[in-house]
DNA sequence: GTTGCTAGTCTCATTTAGAGACCTTATGTC
DNA sequence: GACATAAGGTCTCTAAATGAGACTAGCAAC
């Protein structure tokens, strides 16, 4: 008897493996791309400025920033307002869809905390090996 | 008032924003790793052999095959054995981590097929403006 | 007049991923 | 006996993604 995730993985197999027709895979692609959720994680906390963003997460390229937070509006995630301050300002606020990515995230991210030391654990043995 | 993921990142910051010592950075990289996921739905299903799992994502290239594998294995998420047939097998098999983590990521699972349109939608209007 | 802020863009170097040839040992086919 | 096929990879070369950081414009404060 298969179990719920191997049915979607098969539904995606009989669409010929087109990555663009598997859902999951076009998610988790958004979730693989590194700066996605931390971005996310940190307009949870409320809106925020091109630069703000920038200093929260210290360790993200201006361009990758730039990238991502493109790639999240497009996709619904995030909104983009430019106020006509000056020098114009632009504040990126999450939108409903992107709370509910981030709520969908929950059991992962309880998972990770969970389970990290055991992964560390994990790569300490194999390292041994 | 913050909410449960904010606090998280909060914590990171905390340390200093060393990407090793966040569990949810961690854990989103596995998840990011393009293939990690599909390949753990693929085991899901039960032990699979190397060309076995090549052949279930036709579009995996066997150097990513065998290095996601390996991370996989490093990370107890899967256990490797070898069969000393001639020419020898190789199985792969689930770890009960690596199946709780396929439970967590069942949330994610579920929003992807839920959602999957409306992002579609946003980018159809992202296009147009 | 010099510096700093805004939100980026642009170029170049490094890193990562993908395509596909190649390896060893053994089996079945002709 | 030669030839193709299978196993589970490795190796090299190319292509794509990423990161670092210089550079832009317009305006405010010093």
């Amino acid at each position: 008897m298969r179990d719920v995730q191997q049915n979607r993985l098969d539904e995606w197999k009989a669409q010929g493996f087109d990555p663009t027709a598997c859902p999951v895979r076009q998610v988790l692609d958004h979730v693989a791309a590194k700066w996605t959720m931390l971005i996310l994680l940190e307009l949870a906390n409320g809106p925020a400025r091109f630069n703000a963003l920038g200093r929260a997460l210290p360790d993200i390229s201006k361009r990758m920033l730039t990238q991502t937070l493109r790639d999240l509006e497009r996709d619904g995630l995030v909104t983009r307002e430019v106020f006509p301050t000056k020098p114009p300002s632009v504040e990126y606020t999450l939108s409903p869809m992107g709370q509910s990515l981030l709520s969908a995230m929950d059991g992962l991210f309880d998972w990770a905390n969970d389970n990290f030391d055991h992964i560390k654990q994990a790569r300490d043995v194999y390292a041994q090996g």
